[in-house]
DNA sequence: GGCAATCTCCTTTTT
DNA sequence: GGAGATTGCC
């Protein structure tokens, strides 16, 4: 064992030796050669040496990998160089190649504790895991992959002081908007329009957090037009922090800013963490942003970057990922090499041949044309409809007519844009007693019923977390805002939360009933008996609260939480997972009976997901791009990417549906826009051949042709009848 | 007059 | 489901 760690070392060291010497010789061969080469390396490495070795390693390492890879991906996977950034189109077996990268580092390189995997939600992260513990068995055990947000919570939680986050307690962005409410309501002007709502307070205070750059910069992007209020909105801002330095609160910017600032102030920080691991894989490397790069640039001198990415599936721009920056990859990451993986093997060449017609109307250069390893299959469909609910009860009625053929409902996936653009959907999928899933929007530690039990596990855990309390006071009858946050202010200078009820106990407004809860709850063993004893403590209020708002549903989710609050340890850990990785309530339901189901999914959470048949909703004129990122810096391409990625999600069957009154002629697809908001219509000049046009409308007078009659006709009677 | 309850309108994307 | 406005209760 010990060993194998020297020899390996040792490997490692000998490779980038070889890499740093190549470089030396010609270091500028930049990106542009992508196009017609495979493997682009900063350096490319002279031809009968490298070619050489790099076929003999292949077949090294072939037997070894999954026998499915091609050449391309089983380059990536076994790359022995530095630093290298694979560029992957979609549908190129991104996921895969990360996959037998941690299976070749495991098995080749190093072991599964120093390796660390970076993904952007809870699902691939275990995907990828799960996977590389299925080949390789025991030796993958200690293989960690997670969000960037996890992983640097687990950093402060190992060593809180090293960051000086002693005790920090993490909100999500529900808890952010509260205290940003509260902050701007505070301000003289909170009456004027020009100051931005919380939510977007919010936006515009993380936005600048992840660029990087001030609050000024941030409004000017954000919200230009509130620009005036620059003084008024930076007190608030102010406020804002202080609310959150006070309650020792973390906010998701907070979490990565706080580890990423310490790894470049503090190098013996950086080197004890860094000595923990030898690679670190990031996947979707196009939507990393700069407060992420502020955190691993740090790393790079110290470990080997494994990254994969596709710049035309940039959709985090608004969270400031720069989908530009993957190509200054060579000049951010000295010693690092580029590879490609060209082949898509998801979709039929119809399905990227929309796709690439989509892209190449852009007028920035993506290089790239999507191949599929597939060959011919169906014609992509646009389907038009007079309103949205057509729209709905239209695919409702074609997800049965392939089931009466004898197809699974999990064939299916209908993508949109918003979560909110699904309703008319989700109605009619109800209504026809579809199965469905809707992941995207609310996740099920969002819910209000579920933040409203929450809110009393919160006390417990951390009675002087004033947000729970508020909460939880506030479900009370007879307790408002005022009357809640006054007795809030007496109490939350306790630590004890037996003082704090005593103390609540002599308010006149505040039931016994609702401290005796908080009470038992503290005396409960485990998280899952204190959430059981807040279930039942809340039910009856609860009940009354959401009697008419789906109470049925809603009581179901609780037994989901219950059964996931049985694996952990203390409740602040409970909460911290579910705030840093959130879960959609139908991942967390017992897998076996509901399997079978529909997808309803918005594009952003789509990403790596892939589907038989796609339905892409409401791609009507203002819908693509949606008319509201016109109005402030975010672009126009993100939202074209958005619909890429849409669109690439498809296997066999890509049907894009629209709805509203603009005119197309029955001969031809070109529409007329009259409305110069919607001009910019992705969908306007598309190409008659590369789909197939369906109108369903009924026809209507822009519809009929011309008619021209030589005679004209009498005018009927419009009288009644007498008798 | 102060506070709570109710009604109405609108809804980008996520850790 | 949330924010803001309005109504209604004490």
């Amino acid at each position: 064992m010990i060993m194998n760690k020297f020899f390996n070392k040792f490997k490692n060291k000998k490779n980038n030796d070889n890499n740093i010497l190549n470089s030396n010789e010609k270091p500028q061969d930049e990106i542009k050669t992508i196009n017609n080469e495979n493997v682009i390396t900063k350096n490319q490495e002279s031809e009968n040496d490298s070619e050489e070795k790099q076929i003999k390693s292949f077949d090294k390492y072939k037997i070894l990998l999954d026998e499915q890879l091609n050449k391309e991906q089983n380059d990536a996977a076994t790359w022995e160089g530095n630093h290298v950034l694979v560029l992957a189109g979609a549908g190129c077996g991104k996921t895969k190649t990360i996959i037998a990268r941690a299976q070749f580092l495991i098995e080749y390189m190093t072991s599964a504790e120093k390796v660390q995997i970076l993904t952007f939600t809870r699902k691939s992260a275990s995907e990828i895991v799960e996977r590389v513990k299925n080949k390789l068995g025991e030796k993958a055990n200690n293989l960690r992959a997670s969000t960037f947000h996890t992983w640097c919570m687990s950093l402060i939680r190992k060593a809180p002081d090293l960051f000086g986050c002693k005790g920090f307690t993490v909100i999500d962005r529900d808890d952010q908007l509260t205290i940003f409410r509260l902050a701007r309501s505070s301000s003289k002007k909170s009456k004027n329009p020009l100051i931005p709502r919380p939510g977007d307070l919010c936006d515009i205070y993380s936005y600048g957090r992840n660029v990087g750059c001030s609050l000024k910069k941030s409004i000017e992007f954000k919200s230009p037009e509130s620009i005036d209020e620059f003084d008024e909105i930076s007190k608030i801002v102010r406020n804002y922090e202080e609310k959150k330095e006070l309650r020792k609160y973390l906010d998701y910017d907070d979490i990565l800013d706080v580890v990423a600032t310490q790894f470049n102030n503090y190098p013996e920080i950086l080197n004890w963490i860094s000595s923990n691991y030898t690679d670190l894989l990031i996947d979707e490397f196009q939507d990393t942003n700069p407060l992420q790069w502020k955190l691993i640039n740090p790393l790079v001198n110290k470990l080997k970057l494994f990254c994969v990415g596709d710049d035309a599936q940039s959709i985090y721009g608004f969270r400031g990922a720069d989908f530009q920056s993957i190509h200054k990859f060579n000049e951010k990451v000295p010693d690092s090499s580029v590879l490609k993986l060209s082949l898509n093997y998801r979709s039929t060449q119809e399905i990227l041949d929309l796709s690439n017609w989509l892209l190449g109307k852009s007028n920035l250069k993506y290089n790239k044309k999507l191949i599929s390893n597939r060959g011919k299959g169906i014609l992509p469909t646009v389907e038009t409809f007079t309103n949205e609910w057509e729209e709905a009860s239209w695919i409702v009625e074609n997800l049965k007519e392939h089931r009466e053929e004898g197809e699974k409902w999990d064939e299916n996936m209908i993508l949109c844009r918003t979560g909110f653009s699904a309703r008319a959907v989700e109605g009619a999928l109800i209504e026809s007693k579809i199965p469905y899933v809707f992941i995207g929007g609310r996740k099920l530690f969002e819910t209000a019923h579920v933040k409203d039990v929450l809110s009393a596990l919160r006390i417990i855990a951390n009675p002087q977390d004033d947000l729970g309390w508020m909460r939880y006071l506030l479900l009370w009858g007879g307790v408002g805002d005022k009357t809640a946050s006054t007795a809030i202010d007496q109490i939350t200078k306790n630590d004890s939360l037996d003082q704090s009820i005593e103390i609540l106990k002599r308010h006149p407004k505040i039931s016994l009933e609702s401290l005796e809860i908080l009470k038992q709850g503290s005396l409960a063993e485990t998280t899952e008996e204190c959430f059981k004893i807040c279930v039942d403590g809340l039910y009856k209020v609860l009940e009354n609260k959401y009697k008419n708002k789906n109470w049925e549903q809603r009581i179901k989710d609780f037994d989901v939480i219950q059964r996931l609050s049985q694996t952990t340890t203390s409740i602040l850990e409970f909460l911290e997972a579910y705030i840093l990785e959130p879960i959609y309530l139908t991942e967390a339901l017992p897998k076996g009976n509901e399997d079978d189901v529909v997808t309803v999914i918005t594009i952003h959470s789509a990403k790596g997901a892939e589907c038989k048949r796609c339905y892409v909703l409401n791609v009507s004129p203002g819908g693509y791009p949606i008319t509201r990122s016109m109005n402030s810096g975010e672009s126009i391409e993100e939202e074209r990417r958005v619909l890429y990625v849409a669109m690439t999600r498809a296997k066999d069957e890509l049907i894009i549906t629209r709805s509203g009154n603009f005119s197309s002629a029955s001969s031809s697809s070109k529409i007329q826009i009259e409305d110069k908001k919607y001009e910019r219509y992705f969908l306007s000049d598309i190409k008659d051949k590369l789909f197939k046009n369906n109108d369903h409308r009924l026809l209507n007078n822009d519809n009929l042709t011309d008619g021209s009659f030589s005679r004209s006709f009498p005018k009927p009677s419009t009288k009644i009848d007498l008798e």
